[in-house]
DNA sequence: ATAAGATACGGACCGGCGGTCCGCTTCAGT
DNA sequence: ACTGAAGCGGACCGCCGGTCCGTATCTTAT
């Protein structure tokens, strides 16, 4: 006699277990030191991730699921205070701002957080299968240029557009201009900033 | 006694044997099929490749030397005839060409050319390790393209849109909107024309 | 034509990777 | 304390890129 379902909705669903959640967070904060740490992303393994946490193999990848995964983990959870910031943050990057002021905003933000965190960036778009198109996380980025970018251009144009400003952020470009060839970050964003204005006027 | 060095300079060097011409352009060829078959380029293993080219694995890297290189090798081969038409062929595309109609020609070529061969661009471009970045194929598209831009724009941003603009027709980008997306050839054409014009008047 | 040497062939083999499995341990509700 | 479920960990697996070396084939000199 099943009387005591204290949520009929949705299955049971208990909380999970306290090791569980330590080990969890441990996984976490080793990947992310590891990712740092490391010149290629693709030469840190799972096994050099579980090492670092304390942890068995089958452990990270029952808290996980596969590398790929981990890695999304991991980026969405250092992209969460920017995500937080477009969402309900002030202007420039918060959406009380102009779509004229909000466009150059964000695309500078993405990418100082991708100079800030290259390597887990790396890691992401780098992960050979999965192409970064066709994740949720960027197109939840590219439908929000867009629909900003759909006032201040030609509509027909705004989809592209914002996928080419996108572009012009990934991961790989901004490692080889500002890791290989030391470009300062300051003119990155300068020039970055400068390619957005020659885009909207 | 040596008297019979045919050539003073550069060391013997014999000409290679038949067979290995022979076994190379199976390998070159046989890689094609598989990877415009394949969906996913890694899918293609290097085992492949030696089987359907009739080859041992040995035969195969003895050649290439790596996936890598089979994969730099088979894409500088069919990149050839555009390369050729860029540096001595008619305008648009050819050097009498003004810069301001030869870089839309340029994007426009390249775009149709990862349109055609978007399996092998985005074998070439995903294979994880090396960037595209850092390869003397990019290094002479960028510099050609900034170039060109340079009397065009301020000089000081000439260097970063020409990045900008290579990024804009990245492989995968194109698999995306081309294959994904399913947006029809000619429309990626005109969008991406539009974007480049819109970068220089 | 033939012998001799260089070159290429091919597939068994290797190290290491991502990912799985399952007997054992540890937690949480009673 | 008791018990069943959830979590743990590391031996294990299949596969892949890449190497090795005995053997077969081509080229060159005679």
């Amino acid at each position: 006699m099943p009387v005591s379902a204290p949520d009929p909705s949705v299955p049971p669903e208990r909380k999970p277990r306290k090791d569980a959640v330590r080990n969890r967070a441990a996984v976490l904060a080793a990947a992310d030191t590891l990712f740092t740490g490391s010149r290629r992303p693709e030469d840190v393994t799972m096994s050099d991730v579980a090492a670092a946490a304390g942890v068995g193999k089958g452990t990270l990848f029952r808290a996980f699921g596969d590398r790929t995964s981990l890695i999304r983990a991991l980026y969405q959870e250092r992209l969460g205070p920017l995500t937080a910031a477009v969402a309900e943050g002030p202007p420039p990057l918060g959406p009380a701002a102009t779509p004229a002021e909000r466009v150059p905003a964000l695309l500078d933000a993405l990418l100082c957080f991708k100079l800030d965190h290259r390597h887990l960036a790396l890691a992401l778009e780098g992960t050979g299968a999965d192409s970064p198109y066709g994740t949720e996380h960027y197109a939840h980025w590219h439908a929000l240029l867009r629909d900003l970018l759909t006032g201040l251009l030609p509509p027909a144009e705004a989809d592209f557009t914002a996928h080419a400003l996108l572009a012009a952020t990934r991961a790989d470009l901004v490692e080889h201009l500002a890791g290989e060839l030391a470009t300062p970050r300051e003119e990155l964003r300068a020039r970055l900033a400068a390619h957005t204005a020659r885009l909207l006027p």
